[in-house]
DNA sequence: TAGATACTGAACCATATGGTTCAGTATGTG
DNA sequence: CACATACTGAACCATATGGTTCAGTATCTA
């Protein structure tokens, strides 16, 4: 099971490591688009954003429906919750450690204030 | 300046989109570690490990510091802050957007009912 | 001083990535 | 039907990635 959230997440970072790509997460953000729209609004042939967008679709990022000839890009959320919340966790477990060493400094300022300071940096 | 930020960006995201590289975070996390404590538990050489780390500090997400022939590893912050402040930016944005089609399919539920429902699918 | 330890760097390898062009196919439109 | 539009797929290219091995250098320790 935690593989498989492994492996999300290897696609999720991979594909937010372009700027491009969160370029277009931002756009669908706003509004749907086509694959001819993004491509014109990054200036890149249509095979070029075709690709950027099947990685964050394999990524789950985005979700796309193709209806005559033209496929309809929006964004995927499930994914994303994912990424946002291993870097919650991992930002609350490093807050905590953070925290932890605050509390050795605020012991070791204390230690000094008792025994003699000297002059204060 | 957004550039700067999109560089590091760019540069966290690939370097979480590793499985490797996550945990050697999230054993940091928990305490630091030198190149060879991190190459054993992950099973790796100490070149690879090297490597990894190498990327990771590149990225500003860890931080080292050799002391004899021991290079000591361990958490960054800052760095790490701007990946959550992107990922909460755009998960509130998609929250917004979505919040306002949960609205359009709340109207059109009312609509419905409003009108002669016919049976639902 | 002689090992042993801990890292470092160069070179190599297979595969992935970010793009392109070119040649399609499928779908709308006059 | 003829043409334009919108996408799709294959092939190619330069460079990056995740690993390895091998050969160092620098630092402890007996």
């Amino acid at each position: 099971m935690v593989q498989y959230v492994n492996a999300h997440l290897d696609a999720s970072f991979a594909a937010l490591a372009d700027v491009t790509r969160r370029g277009v997460l931002e756009q669908l953000g706003r509004a749907e688009a086509s694959i001819t729209e993004l491509a014109d609004k990054f200036d890149m042939t249509l095979t070029g954003m075709k690709k950027h967008v099947g990685i964050l679709e394999e990524a789950g990022l985005v979700l796309t429906e193709k209806v005559g000839r033209v496929r309809t890009c929006r964004i995927g959320r499930r994914r994303l919750e994912e990424v946002a919340a291993w870097v919650e966790r991992y930002h609350q477990l490093w807050d905590a450690r953070f925290c932890e060493l605050d509390k050795v400094v605020e012991q070791l300022k204390r230690k000094e204030k008792l025994h003699g300071s000297r002059k204060a940096k």
